[in-house]
Formats: structure tokens, C-alpha cells, sequence
DNA sequence: CCCCAACCGTA
DNA sequence: GTACGGTTGGGGG
């Protein structure tokens, strides 16, 4: 770049947030897609490149990017937690189009910049003071007051809507200041919409009035003490410090690194048909016309280009991650007693930014379809690829799309397409005008056993060889937002048939993050609250039981009704629960906790682990002998054969024949024979109560894991794979279902052995990686307990720390019993401590067990203030927090029965704890896979399984060594940057060649 | 065939 | 005392 060059750099993020609120609110397409910040960014380039003579900023440029946003976590954010806190989500229709505006970038052949950690406007600032050295001019197309420290002669800024340039003579009229005093302004002022804090009761004229008189910042607050309004002076020396801080926060870093360096900038000539393509697909007619003129192109001739848009932060907005506060740290702001305050400016801009704000459109879209019926009879089914094209092109006019597939099994792993269904919603803008069509495409139905035919494909299906392409290519566009119910379930199908599903929205993990606690969240119960419908039930459509049939058998105007209302229902949840997220400030929960985690585990199920079993197998064949013999021994006890395994039997046998005191009952009345009364009887000398125990662990042990186990192993890949549910804990923990993976054997000898069975390929170990204390280092965070938080500081035992506290008794040769009992305090606490489950857990008199608790809260006062201030968060609020912002529900909590208000009172007091650390690993599973793959073990560490405390990897030989520094930093490091805990966490990592040693 | 209670494995 | 899922027995339809 040298002299006479002109650089042009577009601030494309502010575009479209400009764009957006000058041009009237709802430019769509024909079929709904708003496309308005997109229209007018490319009239705007094509105005720049062809005819910039024609306005105000009356040169062309010779070189020209467009600067984008690639995320909020920049320096700043290290500065100032709280920058950017106030954000309010972008406006639903604005999301589509941060993906579309890039793709308009390079359809007209310009380059996308975008550099990790800095804003936009810091790249611009480098850009333009390298330009400006090396003698070219620049102009800045933005009119962002951000950027107006960078004007000079040889820069200026152009406000492509006013159509005006901004010099320096402009910034001195409009702000009262040159633009190097900007900065120093703006440090005074701060921002509330970047929530940059300044000086409070300093707006721009004072600021300018101040700088006029000191000349700047560092003047004025060295010699602030001369300010003779007495007001003005004290708030001046008081924020000194918020002063310099916000200085550095509006000061634009010029030393970004850059990919492209300037003369990569160099305008390149334009592609026409590539430009027409995207252009007549946006449906910008005027524009399209004279880009064909302009090339000579005869744009009637080209077709409309399939959009495709890069995925990360384009598709949901620049900054979306500070879009919600993150929370400051001192975690939950009930117990600090902090919130971040919404300043009066955002209030407002959230109020003019669309017809509705998301609280008004929640509620609008809830009455809208609370009771609007079903009309089966319209749905479609699609069976030639001309419709299926047109729907599809519809699905991408409208950039929305509801998403169901039809399979013939509910295993993921094992199912195969049969069909998949779509809804399509016209005129969303209108909450009680939305339009939603739905269709069913049948893939592979068989004509029916009883048919003529006699389980043939049926007629009129499109071929899978056709239908799959144009469905890869629609999940995998980013420019369609796609909607499913329980995503994971076709997310991890669609992966098996090569397609990988991106841009996408889960109504049930929606319904989730929105009212954890108040029921399930899968599409029956959904409906049936939010539509007032009962959808048509599965076995009405496959039968059940023995009439039972796979959906490829179904016909298919049956399966229509059926499939087409699942997407149908579905499109309706997203567009009654969606806004509810803004509105309830849960987006980020949403989008930092939940949705990223749903193709995390998707691949972790998919990966499976082995299971060998040969070791299965032997150990059934010992566990077998080892219950036989008890079974006679039993049976020769009792004085006769009965089943062992029926409680009823067995407390007949042991407290009816054999007349056994001690026995307790069940809640039904039934004797109860659980562990613990059989220990007991066994403590007092009966033999048959001993090995009722041991039989029970033997075959709980054959029936649960070394039988049942095998059957899991899938037939292709051999290994198992188990599923995770999402959305199934009040907490937010996952559970593992089908098999249970998170319940292997651990706690006995015996058990254990099942973990042998759990192992490596050759070649490769496993590797455990579990959290220590994860809950009781929350605790110590969120209750602010000194005590606890030194000892985990100072790595001490915590439990015999707790002991040492409560009964005065040293770390140095404590007994074994004073060291337990203090272990189940410190657990019964989490639990919501009571003293009749701490007696019990103990086997103490209830009121020795008080006497503890007493004690307990005598030493740890904050704990008891914790507790209950959670049950009054409950009371008041009815819902309970995590350090990430999760809420759980507990609309019981005021019951007029006692018994259910204290065990809600309990759960209120456990799950911000449990909670917490589910959230903790959560982030550190969302980060896992990036963070290997930025050492190059990407594809090299597999994470095969999740256990609410531990992550268990499998990894060549040679990469162990590298990867367990990494995976244990991820997990140790995984609450920051959002949050720093006041008790750092702790993480112990093993390699072994199975489960059991690597434990 | 479906559902519930009891029991027990995990964190 | 919190949070889960799986197996078994047993009752009812």
C-alpha cells in the first residue's frame, strides 16, 4: 500500500445493528426470511465500488475489508468482567442475517476479517493506522462514536446511512472534542451500552468542558482537587480508578495480529455470476438487475446460489456470549448481594427494537397457539423431488425449519430412516397470524404384511439415494435455523447417514432451561401445556405389544398424520418457548450450557466404549456360583425353598416364621428387608440376614451389569453405547441410560471387577479424570465458608478438617469413627441436612444427631445462612440458581404438608450445590474438544463417557501423556473466564488399560 | 402387557 | 438428608 491509495474498512457487525433500526423493521423475502441489514449492506458495497462518486464520500476505494466481531471474549473482558454485561440478545430476526451479511462479503468478492479476541473496532484501528503510515488515506465506514478516535486527516469516517462523511471538524462539533481527545471523553462518560462504567454524572459536555479546561484525563485527575463544584470534585476523586479503567477499555488496541496484511486488501475484481447468485436468492431484484448490466451478465441465466454461511458466532450474532451477564464472580447474586444493574439506556433500546420486546411476543405467541387447533387434514406428503425442492427452498426463503425424522428404532445408534417430516411457519412476524404448513417425506415404507404385495417398497417414495443429498445440504446449512424435539436422538441418526446437523434449536432443552422442575419436557407433556393438544399416540400408528410394527410398515397416509404433526407441534413449542428465553434472561444458559453440550455427547455416544466380554462372561459364571451356594445355605437356614428374591417372601421367612425382632415396615406395610435392617440383624448375631446380603450383591451384580451388559454391545461397531439424557435431572446433571453408565459397580471389591471388563483398544488407554470434592469446594464458593475454603487452599483432608473444627480433636491420629462422622456431616449438608437422615445414616439417636447440626452451624455460621437463604429464594422467588445462572423450579415449595415443603426445602438447598458442579463440567466438556485439537489431539483423545464427576477419555499410547495436562486444565480451569471460584478446584487424571485401574 | 414398589448400583 | 436408572416381583387389567 503506498500514497494515493485509499483503504476502505467496513464495520460489518455495527451494519447491521444500524441497518436493522434505520430501515423499516420487517424487510423479508417474499416467504418471511428478514433480510433487511442485508439488503442494505449490499446496496451500500455496490454504491461504494460502482458509483462512489455518487456520494458524499466521493472516492473509490483501491482497497477495502469488512470487519467483523468474532467474539465477546476479548481483552476487555480480562479488563472489566463486567464488559458488555448489559447486552440484551439480538432481535430474533436479526440472527439469520450476521451469516448472510458475511456471505454477501464474499459474494462480492471481499474479505471477511475477524481475529479472536478483539472487537472489530480494534482491527480497524490497526488497519487504519497502518494504511495511514504507509501514506494512504482511509476511510472507516461506520458512524460508531467508538471509532472516532481514529479520524485524522488521512482518516476519515463515513456514515453510509446519512450518506455523510465524518472529519475532524465533525467530531469537534459533534462531541465538543478533537478526535484524540476521544478517548479521554469517553473514559469520563463511559457507555451504558457497552456498560463501560465512567465517571457517574459526567456526560459529554462536562467532559468536554473538563478536557477543554485541563487539556486531559491524567491532567484533570491530577489536579482534580481544584474542581471547584464540590459535587463534581468528590464523584471525580472517587472513581480515579473507574476513570483509568474505562480509558483502557475505549482505547482501540492498534496492534491486533492480522492474517491479511494490507495489500491483501487490494480490491480484486468482482465474480458477476457469483454476485447475481447470491443476490437473486435474496431476492434483491433492483440490485441484480444492475450488477448484470454493470458485468454484461445475463442474470436471468443464473441461477440462485445455495447459501452457504461459515458457522460460529455468524449465525447467532457477534457478541451473543455477552449477550447475558455473565455472573460476576461471588457467584449467586442472592448471597453477595450484587446484581449487575440494567442501565436506563438499555431498557430503552430493548423497548423500540421490534414491535414486541421478548417478554411481549412470549406472551403473545402463548395465547396465539394455547388453544389454535390441528388440521390434519392439511398436511402434505411429499413422494417426488420437485415438491420436496420447493419445500426445501421454502424451509430456506424462510430461514426456519421444524425437523423430525421417522425410524425404525429408537436407539439411535441402531435406527434407520424411514422418513422425515418438516414445518414451515409464513408470517411469523405476526405472533396470532403465523402460518405453519407441515409435510412428510416416506423414504422406505414397505407396503404392509397383509398387502398384495407383501412387503415391498411401496409406490411413490423418493429414492433415499435423491431425498439425502437435499436434506444434507438443508441441516447443513447455517443460514436455516433448524428446530427439533429431542435433537440429539436425529442428530446422532443424521451423523450415521453422513450429515451433520448445524444451526439448530431443541425444544426440549429449551423447555428445559425454562422450567426445569415443573414436569418432563418431551413433546406429549409440551403439547399438551403449551398447545392444548394431545398429539396422536406412537402406538396408535405402530401398535404395541405383540401388534407392534417398525414405521417402514406403517402406511403411509397414516404415517403422514402422525410424522407431519410431531413437526407441526414441534415448530409451535419453538415459537411459544423461544422468545421465553430472552425474556426470563436464560438465553445464555441456553446457548452456553445446553446446546453446544447436545453434539458433545451425540459424538461421545456414537464413540461407545468396549466392553469385554469374556471378563463378563467369567465373572457371571463365579457370581452364578457364589449365589448357588448361598442359596442353599439360605434355603437350609430358612427350613425351606422360597424365592430369595421377593421381599414379600423374605420378610414373611424372617420376621413371621422365624419371628425376628427388630423388623421395620415399608410405607405399604410390608416388612422391610432393605440392607440396612438386614445388617443390623446380622450385627446381632442371626446368620440367614448375612447372606441375604450377600446373595443380593452377587445377583444384583449377574442380573444388572455381567448379564445385561453384553446385550448392549452393538453389532457393528462392538462396543456400547449408552444415552445420555439432557434434560431428564431437575439440576442439570445428565443421566445415562440404556445401559446405565454411570452406575458401574465401584464402591466393593466385587463390583469393581465389573470395571475390568471396561477397557482399551490395544494400543490405546482409557483415562479417568474426576473432580475432588467438586460439590463441597461449591459450597465453600457459594457459602462463602472461611474455614473450608482455606483447607481446600492448603490441600488438607476436608473431612478431618471438618472433624477437627466440630469436636476439637487434631488432623494428627484421628480416629477412623470422629473422621466418618464428620464425612456424612459434611454430605448430609449438601443433601439439605436433617437430623432424622443423618441419625439414620449414622445409626445415632435423632437427638444426638441434632446435637451435631447444632454444632455443625456453631462453627460454620455461613452455612446455616446459606441454607436458608436458599429457602427463602425458593419461597419467594420459587426457583433456586446455579453459579451459572440455571434456574430449578419448585413450585411445591410452599405446600400446606410439611413433609413435602421441607423436602422441597431440601432439594432447593442440594441442587444450586449439584447444580453448580453439573454446569462446571458441562463447560469443561464443551471446551474439551477445541481445546485437544489446539495441541493437535483433535482426532487423536476421544471422550467416550461422563459420570456427574468424571470424564473418561480413550487415547493412543503415545498422546497419554500429552493429553492428561490438557484434559486435567480444561476441567480444572472450566468455571473461567465467566467466573473465578473462590476455591480453586482440583482434578485427579489416571491411564490405565481399563476402567477399574484407571479409577 | 403395563405399572408400581422395593431394592440397590452410582455421584 | 440430594440426584438418577435398572431389575425384580407382584398385582391389576
Amino acid at each position: 500500500m503506498k500514497k494515493g491509495d485509499h483503504l476502505f474498512l467496513i464495520d460489518g457487525s455495527g451494519f447491521i445493528f444500524r441497518a436493522f433500526h434505520a430501515l423499516p423493521p420487517l424487510t423479508r423475502k417474499t416467504d418471511g426470511l428478514p433480510i433487511g441489514a442485508v439488503s442494505g449492506f449490499c446496496n451500500m458495497l455496490w454504491k461504494l465500488l460502482r458509483d462512489a462518486r455518487n456520494t458524499d464520500v466521493g472516492v473509490t476505494p483501491t482497497h477495502l475489508a469488512v470487519i467483523f466481531d468474532y467474539s465477546a471474549k476479548t481483552f476487555r473482558k480480562d479488563l472489566y468482567d463486567a464488559y458488555k454485561a448489559n447486552r440484551s440478545a439480538p432481535p430474533e430476526e436479526l440472527i439469520p442475517q450476521f451469516g448472510l451479511i458475511r456471505e454477501a462479503t464474499r459474494a462480492f468478492n471481499l474479505p471477511c476479517i475477524e481475529t479472536e479476541g478483539f472487537e472489530a473496532d480494534d482491527i480497524i484501528a490497526t488497519y487504519a493506522r497502518q494504511a495511514e503510515a504507509a501514506g494512504a488515506d482511509v476511510t472507516i465506514v461506520s458512524s460508531d462514536k467508538d471509532l472516532m478516535q481514529l479520524v485524522s486527516p488521512n482518516v476519515h469516517m463515513y456514515d453510509s446511512m446519512k450518506d455523510k462523511q465524518i472529519g475532524i471538524p465533525d467530531v469537534i462539533e459533534k462531541w465538543g472534542v478533537p478526535p484524540e481527545k476521544m478517548i479521554d471523553l469517553q473514559a469520563m462518560t463511559g457507555d451504558s451500552v457497552d456498560n463501560v462504567p465512567g465517571i457517574p454524572g459526567i456526560g459529554p459536555k462536562t467532559a468536554a468542558q473538563l478536557l477543554e479546561e485541563y487539556g486531559d484525563l491524567d491532567t484533570l485527575l491530577e489536579r482534580a482537587t481544584e474542581i471547584k463544584q464540590v459535587k463534581r470534585r468528590e464523584t471525580i476523586l472517587a472513581n480515579i480508578d473507574m476513570a483509568k479503567l474505562s480509558r483502557d477499555l475505549v482505547r482501540l488496541r492498534t496492534d491486533v495480529p492480522l492474517d491479511l496484511d494490507l495489500d491483501a486488501l487490494v480490491l480484486e475484481p468482482q465474480n458477476g455470476p457469483k454476485l447475481i447468485g447470491f443476490l437473486k436468492t435474496m431476492e434483491f431484484t433492483t440490485l441484480t438487475r444492475r450488477v448484470g448490466e454493470a458485468c454484461d451478465c445475463d442474470a436471468s441465466a443464473i441461477e440462485p446460489a445455495v447459501v452457504h454461511i461459515e458457522w460460529g458466532e455468524a449465525a447467532h450474532g457477534p457478541d451473543l456470549s455477552a449477550a447475558e451477564p455473565e455472573p460476576v464472580a461471588g457467584g449467586i447474586p442472592e448471597v453477595s448481594g450484587e446484581s449487575v444493574p440494567v442501565p436506563p439506556r438499555a431498557k430503552a433500546k430493548a423497548a423500540v427494537e421490534g414491535a414486541f420486546s421478548p417478554a411481549d411476543l412470549a406472551k403473545a405467541r402463548a395465547e396465539a397457539f394455547a388453544t389454535l387447533p390441528f388440521d390434519h387434514t392439511a398436511y402434505v406428503t411429499i413422494r417426488d423431488l420437485a415438491t420436496l425442492d420447493r419445500w426445501i427452498a421454502d424451509a430456506r426463503a424462510t430461514g426456519l425449519v421444524a425437523f423430525d425424522t421417522e425410524t425404525t428404532s429408537l436407539d439411535a445408534m441402531q435406527a434407520e430412516l424411514v422418513g422425515f417430516s418438516m414445518a414451515i411457519a409464513d408470517n411469523t412476524a405476526d405472533p396470532t397470524g403465523t402460518k405453519i404448513r407441515a409435510a412428510y417425506v416416506p423414504l422406505v415404507h414397505k407396503n404392509g404384511v397383509g398387502d398384495l404385495l407383501g412387503g415391498g417398497l411401496a409406490e411413490n417414495q423418493i429414492p433415499m439415494r435423491d431425498a439425502l443429498p437435499r436434506l444434507k445440504a438443508l441441516l447443513e446449512d447455517e443460514s436455516v435455523l433448524k428446530v427439533a424435539q429431542n435433537l440429539k436422538y436425529d442428530y446422532l441418526l443424521m451423523k450415521r447417514y453422513g450429515i451433520e446437523t448445524r444451526s439448530f434449536d431443541d425444544t426440549m432443552l429449551i423447555s428445559y432451561v425454562l422450567d426445569a422442575g415443573t414436569g418432563a419436557h418431551g413433546m406429549d407433556p409440551l403439547s399438551e401445556k403449551f398447545l392444548g393438544h394431545t398429539p396422536i399416540p406412537y402406538k396408535d400408528v405402530a401398535g404395541s405389544g405383540k401388534a407392534n410394527v417398525t414405521f417402514d410398515l406403517v402406511a403411509i397416509d397414516r404415517a403422514t398424520h402422525y410424522a407431519a404433526e410431531d413437526a407441526d407441534v414441534t415448530l409451535r413449542l419453538w415459537l411459544v418457548l423461544k422468545p421465553r428465553l430472552a425474556a426470563a434472561g436464560l438465553t445464555s444458559v441456553y446457548e452456553r450450557l445446553e446446546r453446544p453440550l447436545l453434539p458433545v455427547l451425540a459424538r461421545m455416544e456414537a464413540r461407545g466404549i468396549t466392553v469385554d466380554r469374556q471378563i463378563l462372561s467369567r465373572l457371571s459364571g463365579e457370581l452364578a456360583q457364589g449365589a448357588a451356594r448361598l442359596e442353599d445355605e439360605i434355603y437350609v437356614l430358612a427350613g425351606e425353598r422360597f424365592n430369595i428374591g421377593s421381599p414379600k417372601q423374605l420378610g414373611d421367612i424372617l420376621f413371621g416364621k422365624m419371628g425376628l425382632a427388630g423388623g421395620s415396615k415399608t410405607k405399604t406395610g410390608q416388612w422391610s428387608t432393605s440392607a440396612q435392617v438386614l445388617e443390623d440383624l446380622a450385627a446381632a448375631g442371626f446368620e440367614l440376614p448375612r447372606k441375604i446380603v450377600d446373595w443380593r450383591q452377587l445377583t444384583k451384580l449377574k442380573s444388572t451389569y455381567t448379564d445385561a451388559l453384553p446385550g448392549y454391545v452393538h453389532p457393528e461397531t462392538k462396543r456400547v453405547h449408552t444415552s445420555y439424557s439432557l434434560a431428564s435431572t431437575t439440576t442439570g446433571r445428565l443421566s445415562s441410560s440404556e445401559p446405565n453408565l454411570q452406575n458401574i459397580p465401584v464402591r466393593t471389591a466385587e463390583g469393581r471387577k465389573i470395571r475390568t471388563a471396561f477397557i482399551s483398544t490395544p494400543g490405546h488407554k482409557l483415562i479417568s479424570a474426576d473432580y475432588s470434592q467438586i460439590e463441597l469446594r461449591v459450597l465453600a464458593h457459594v457459602a462463602e465458608i472461611p474455614q473450608l475454603t482455606k483447607a481446600f487452599e492448603d490441600g488438607v483432608d476436608i473431612h478431618a478438617m471438618t472433624a477437627s473444627e466440630m469436636f476439637g480433636v487434631p488432623v494428627e491420629g484421628m480416629p477412623g469413627e470422629v473422621r466418618r462422622r464428620a464425612k456424612a456431616i459434611n454430605f448430609g449438608i449438601i443433601y439439605g441436612i436433617s437430623a432424622f437422615g443423618l441419625a439414620n445414616q449414622l445409626s445415632i439417636e435423632r437427638s444426638e444427631a441434632g446435637d451435631y447440626i447444632k454444632k455443625y452451624f456453631e462453627r460454620f455460621p455461613g452455612i446455616r445462612d446459606y441454607m436458608e437463604s436458599r429457602k427463602a429464594m425458593a419461597r419467594d422467588k420459587g426457583y433456586v440458581e446455579t453459579i451459572f445462572g440455571r434456574r430449578i423450579n419448585y413450585p411445591e415449595i410452599r405446600s400446606s404438608n410439611p413433609s413435602v415443603r421441607a423436602f422441597n426445602e431440601r432439594a432447593a438447598i442440594n441442587a444450586p450445590i449439584q447444580g453448580s458442579a453439573a454446569d462446571v463440567i458441562r463447560r469443561a466438556m464443551i471446551r474439551m474438544e477445541p481445546a485437544l485439537a489446539e495441541v493437535g489431539l483433535g482426532d487423536r483423545v476421544r471422550m467416550l463417557l461422563q459420570v456427574h464427576d468424571e470424564l473418561i477419555f480413550e487415547v493412543e499410547d503415545d498422546d497419554v501423556e500429552k493429553a492428561m495436562p490438557v484434559i486435567v486444565s480444561v476441567m480444572e480451569n472450566a468455571t473461567m473466564p465467566a467466573l473465578e471460584m473462590r476455591v480453586p478446584l482440583r482434578v485427579d487424571a489416571r491411564a490405565a488399560t481399563n476402567w477399574d485401574e484407571a479409577h
